[in-house]
DNA sequence: ACCTCGCGTTGATCTGAATCAAGGATGCCG
DNA sequence: CGGCATCCTTGATTCAGATCAACGCGAGGT
């Protein structure tokens, strides 16, 4: 029944977009497409900061951006990975809990929030939508919970490298559930930051996986999955699916 | 303009609901009036198994649940506590992907998932303030991952019981935004669970917390905030407010 | 009274990951 | 080409928290 709002194709956008943007036959949406407009921003560049007010709400066209809490020490919790189709932002509230940052070049499709939270008023296919993917956030921030809270170091990288895997399958659309070559998208640090250990811990634990032939290295950046069972088996991941953010 | 939603008393529960249940003026509240039922649980008792199908959606009306998550070999992780006013359950998912457990004698003011859902397409209103209450959780589940992914356990027990003080002073609606003493709903093991720790560990920095004249303890469940700037700062809390599930 | 059971505390020891430290690889720019 | 910056790897050491183990305490139950 709101099927037609899913991976629907977005006016000009080049990847589908999940919900709200839809070149679609209702009214509600055509007006959607009317106010939305792009915005680029450089690798690096913080796009809203914790606190600040948010003036629209978007989603990610190309690039990576993520969502991140910093103590006054300078501790960080990385709390979400921005992927292409990835939502940002939350109707209704006045200002943003997280920083978001651009970690590579990026493309954002946008709405003014204001024109965007009226149209929901008006449109109850969109709340149910927003409903629906939040509920999906919430569930995949619950399974993160797992991660950072009983996984060891070694667990953590590959369950890190198997979500990567399976974002990467669903957005090219492949047969495969899983992509077998994957380009992390993050530094070492980043990852870190995500998974909530030291760069070097990181470091070491990759380099385990690979001297156990779980999976090989091309670059820093590249992870073929050598053995994809063996690292589901180590990931401990008891969940089929596995959602990410 | 949904403001009559929010906290208004629901029929004859003695607390007040967030949002879904109302005695309210609108025909589409008083059908929700109409499909509700109660429902109670014991302590110690399995509301939901993850993976099971969810019959219900409803909210806590007294007594203390959790959300846990568990591998094969038996790690737990909870990822989530419900406290009287709390909603569970996703409208649109077909089944549970955590466990629900009473910790405590329990009784829930319950609706039928089907007739919800329905209610909920014909009352934008409800997907509105549902997507609302989402948006909290998913912003609390995220402030959690901080504390999992980087804080050390002392600062975890402290902000353990800055946080249920906070829920404990909104709850009761006192003037003050934190209780200064509190009944713990959880054992040590559970609050381990909660925290990413052993029972061992948090046994000891609620000892050493007591030991520094932060908190003073009345039994084994009761603690006394001796403290409260004290206490804020054990936290590492920059967050101004400190949500909770 | 005694036993038992669930819960909590505390001590001794171990260990996984953090920390401290040194280099290596790659790419950019003068 | 050399110099510098960024990112990554690897080794040595330390330490916070886990693990292993013993014991205390109160509530039922018989």
């Amino acid at each position: 029944m709101q099927d037609h709002f899913v991976h629907v194709q977005c006016g000009d956008c080049p990847i589908r977009h999940r919900a709200v943007c839809a070149r679609c036959e209702t009214d509600e949406l055509m007006r959607l497409e009317q106010i939305k407009y792009y915005r680029s921003f450089q690798a690096g560049q913080t796009i809203i900061w914790s606190g600040d007010r948010m003036e629209f709400v978007g989603s990610v066209v190309s690039g990576i951006a993520t969502l991140t809490q910093t103590m006054e020490d300078g501790r960080r919790q990385m709390v979400g990975l921005l992927l292409p189709s990835d939502f940002v932002g939350r109707p209704g509230r006045a200002t943003a809990a997280f920083d978001v940052t651009a970690t590579t070049d990026l493309v954002m499709c946008c709405f003014r929030k204001k024109p965007f939270e009226e149209m929901m008023l008006s449109t109850p296919h969109i709340a149910q939508r927003l409903l629906e993917m939040t509920l999906d956030e919430l569930d995949a921030a619950r399974e993160w919970m797992l991660l950072l809270g009983r996984k060891t170091a070694r667990e953590k990288i590959a369950s890190l490298i198997a979500i990567i895997a399976r974002r990467d399958a669903a957005l090219q659309r492949k047969r495969t559930p899983v992509a077998l070559s994957v380009d992390l998208p993050l530094t070492r640090e980043e990852m870190a930051d995500y998974l909530g250990l030291t760069l070097e811990t990181v470091s070491r634990q990759i380099s385990a996986l690979k001297r156990d032939g779980v999976i090989s290295l091309e670059g820093n950046r590249r992870v073929m999955i050598a053995d994809i069972d063996r690292l589901m088996e180590e990931a401990g991941d008891d969940s089929d699916g596995g959602i990410l953010v």
